[in-house]
DNA sequence: GGGGAAGGGATTTTT
DNA sequence: TCCCTTCCCC
């Protein structure tokens, strides 16, 4: 007999024990969602569902994991295993992969990343001839994308004089010819782009009944978490296979849709009702999550919306504190109230690093909050910003592996024929792709037949094209005998890849290669784990996969315990005890790009509202007055949203000019330099002891190698060695003995050009370079 | 064809 | 401020 049900409250157990029949679960910020899907996928199964016919569509990877494990844990991890399970790219991907031969894909066929797609675009626009500063290709990128998540097909596009005429206005008359090139040229690549996963199952579902039926029948219940954030694609996709059986499970909050960006539309929610006959509404409405301070000033921010479902979130829990809002000079103070901030609060109520989270509008604003942490030697990590995969060496080594399974990627030849360099220069390449586009062969196919070809190219470089060619097929052929990490670790070696990076000497390339090494680790884990699972094998084609769709918050956290940054979007589904809000300024948070009309001003509220639902015990809203952007200083304002919050719930602290805590610092801070000694002064409240811990050096070495993310602390301007003048002779810790030549810059800017006695001249950042200063 | 220096553009959010 | 592109010289 289930005893999972108990854990649940009336209006949860509600939606659980519903079996059949369209339903919709509204549900409140941190009000037990994830709880109603896990349980009600194990319910299913207990009464009798085949766990081969349960379809779960999640926001990440990683919810899909936790509930896989947490459902395993009721009905046994064997049935758990047979669940599909995972977000919406992934899902399809692997369908995909089983049936995208009917749309004349190849079962490997590669999947293309933003930046793959934006220089496929770059190039098509210039091979075209085109203006570049009228066919942005971001802009043109971002076009193709919404394109497709509304389902607008290039035939489409030019049957719609809508559009045509739009993109004529615009100036663009030849965008649909962009994108007419750019679909050809990724099937030609055996590629496809996120947006093309969503789009070519839809057309695999339309065009092909019989593959519809086929998974009608076998998804016969379909849950989607986040439905306030699908597409039209993807709302399209689930209308499709849920259309025969009707069990159709949704669970969302409108209050909380952030991704219109990307396509996602608010109405999927607001109209299910209307899309589905005799929908059964739940709504979970108790906050379990928040204390009562911070659930209604949320509840008073969203009510500013007016295009909105009929709610009213409440909570049992306490009171709690006010949501404090800060006011600071600059961002460097923003930063060190925080960093403080989060000090104090470790101190008095004995809290974990891990109790905090920073969030904040764009990822460009980390950096201040990162230098105060690191100054306090408080641990953090940032999710999102560029990944750990976008980092230029691992793509290189990524592209080589992406070569040897579908070796028609296009992006990935280009991206690595010349690196490291091997005498293929621009010339050539642009030959080749001029000749693939005119016979419709893949650029690799034209490489393989040159001999036939009447390219004018020279002897030489051909020889080296061969060279390649024959170097990618042996990597194929290795590849059928061997597990994915034995083989990565030879592509690395061989491809000159981890030498180009060692040779270079600098720090720069010995972290790269470090990174690359990371990659194998990282791979040689993944073989290791998929041999235990049953349907995998641990092949290169898993992981590639793995890797393209992985979100920034698939990351395994881990057991390091750290305060999390992130932006706002990324801690949808998350929460905190403690949460900052940092940026709390207008042009910033609502952004300058998004308050023009009015459903954009209302998603920013909404962001603004699912920061707040983040945290648990207690809040803190800060803004600064001035901020620096693009490297000037700008005036700030603060956010119109900070007034819309009922200022009942709040405590709005002013600490500028209290004689208090920071002010010292101001001045300071404007004019460069710190002076140390009044760092130390700044008080804790409530007289904890301003002991700081220092982590073990040998821990913090280890953990910077494994993330390089967190580099070492930084010094302020006041904390390098004054003895680091011209003359003087100093050892680093990597490149030896060495004497300062001249130095330029000052406070933390101070660079010094050091000959070093073996590798020349380096100019090094002293706050950044461990330098010890030698007696001469 | 390769490498280094200089200049210009960028910041919304992500699968 | 930083990153990427372009240009220039070898």
């Amino acid at each position: 007999m289930s005893t999972f049900l108990d854990e649940l409250n009336d209006a949860q157990r509600a939606p659980v024990l519903h079996k059949d029949g369209p339903l919709m679960v509204i549900a409140g910020a941190g009000s037990g969602k994830t709880r109603v899907l896990t349980y009600r996928i194990a319910h299913l199964m207990e009464q009798g569902v085949d766990s081969f016919n349960i379809l779960a569509l999640t926001f990440t990877n990683k919810a899909a994991r936790e509930m896989k494990k947490r459902i395993a844990t009721i009905v046994g991890n064997s049935e758990a295993k047979n669940l599909w399970m995972g977000t919406f790219h992934s899902v399809f991907a692997k369908l995909l992969r089983f049936d995208g031969d009917k749309l004349g894909f190849p079962s490997n066929f590669t999947i293309y990343d933003t930046q793959d797609s934006q220089r496929l675009i770059a190039s098509i626009i210039k091979e075209m001839g085109l203006d570049k500063d009228i066919y942005k290709y971001k802009q043109v990128q971002n076009r193709i994308s919404s394109y497709k998540n509304s389902l607008i097909t290039v035939k489409a596009y030019f049957q719609n004089p809508e559009l045509v005429e739009a993109d004529a206005m615009a100036k663009r008359p030849r965008m649909g010819e962009i994108y007419q090139n750019y679909v050809d040229r990724c099937f030609k690549a055996g590629a496809m782009d996120f947006d093309d996963l969503l789009l070519r199952t839809n057309e695999l579902l339309t065009r092909f009944p019989d593959v519809l039926m086929k998974y009608q029948d076998r998804f016969r219940y379909i849950l989607v978490d986040e439905y306030q954030d699908t597409n039209h694609s993807q709302y399209l996709i689930v209308k499709a296979l849920s259309d025969r059986y009707q069990n159709i499970c949704v669970v969302g909050d409108d209050a909380q849709s952030i991704y219109s960006f990307r396509g996602a539309n608010i109405s999927n929610i607001l109209n299910f009702q209307r899309d589905y006959d005799d929908v059964a509404v739940y709504r979970l409405e108790q906050n379990y999550r928040s204390t009562k301070n911070i659930v209604n000033a949320a509840n008073s921010i969203i009510a500013n919306n007016k295009n909105q479902l009929e709610k009213n979130v409440w909570t049992s829990n306490d009171d709690g504190g006010q949501i404090i809002i800060h006011r600071s000079v600059t961002d460097a103070e923003e930063g060190r109230y925080v960093a403080g901030s989060i000090f104090e609060n470790k101190m008095r109520h004995q809290l974990q690093n891990g109790d905090f989270a920073v969030l904040y509008r764009t990822n460009s604003q980390s950096r201040a909050i990162e230098d105060a942490l690191r100054k306090r030697d408080i641990p953090y990590r940032i999710y999102g910003g560029l990944s750990f995969y976008q980092r230029k060496e691992i793509k290189d080594v990524l592209a080589y592996l992406r070569l040897v399974i579908n070796p028609k990627d296009e992006e990935a030849l280009k991206r690595v024929i010349n690196f490291p360099a091997r005498g293929i220069g621009q010339t050539t390449i642009d030959r080749l792709v001029v000749a693939a586009n005119q016979y419709g062969r893949s650029v690799f196919e034209v490489m393989e037949h040159l001999d036939k070809l009447n390219l004018s190219i020279n002897a030489g470089t051909k020889r080296k094209l061969d060279d390649f060619v024959t170097m990618i097929k042996s990597f194929q052929i290795m590849n059928e005998g061997v597990d994915a990490f034995t083989l990565s670790e030879h592509v690395a070696k061989k491809t000159g890849l981890l030498l180009e990076f060692k040779k270079d000497g600098t720090p720069e390339g010995i972290a790269k290669m470090e990174n690359i090494e990371e990659l194998l680790n990282g791979i040689k884990d993944f073989v290791e784990g998929q041999k235990e699972l049953a349907d995998a094998t641990g092949s290169l084609t898993e992981f590639l996969e793995d890797v393209a769709l992985a979100t920034d918050m698939d990351k395994e956290v881990g057991d390091d315990d750290r305060v999390a940054l992130m932006t706002i979007h990324l801690a949808k589904g998350l929460e905190f005890p403690y949460v900052y809000v940092v940026g709390m300024e207008e042009d910033l948070f609502p952004s300058a790009m998004s308050m023009n009309t009015r459903s954009e001003l209302e998603e920013e509220r909404r962001l603004f509202y699912v920061a707040l639902t983040r945290a648990e015990k207690q809040a803190y809203l800060t803004y600064t007055q001035n901020r620096y952007r693009w490297g000037k200083l700008i005036d700030a304002e603060p956010s119109r949203f900070l007034e819309e919050i009922d200022e009942k719930y709040v405590e709005n602290l002013t600490p500028i000019n209290d004689g208090y805590r920071y002010k010292s610092l101001i001045n300071a801070d404007i004019f460069g330099e710190v002076d140390k000694s009044k760092l130390r002064q700044v008080k804790p409240q409530n007289g904890t002891p301003p002991s700081v811990q220092h982590p073990n050096e040998n821990q913090l070495r280890k953990l910077r190698k494994l993330k390089p993310e967190l580099s070492a602390p930084t010094k302020s301007g006041s904390d390098i060695d004054p003895r680091l003048v011209e003359g003087a002779l100093v050892n680093h810790t990597r490149f030896g003995r060495g004497k300062i030549l001249s130095i330029e810059g000052v406070g933390s800017d101070k660079k010094a050009e050091i000959l070093f006695d073996q590798g020349g001249v380096k100019k090094l950042l002293l706050r950044f370079a461990k330098l010890e200063v030698l007696d001469s």
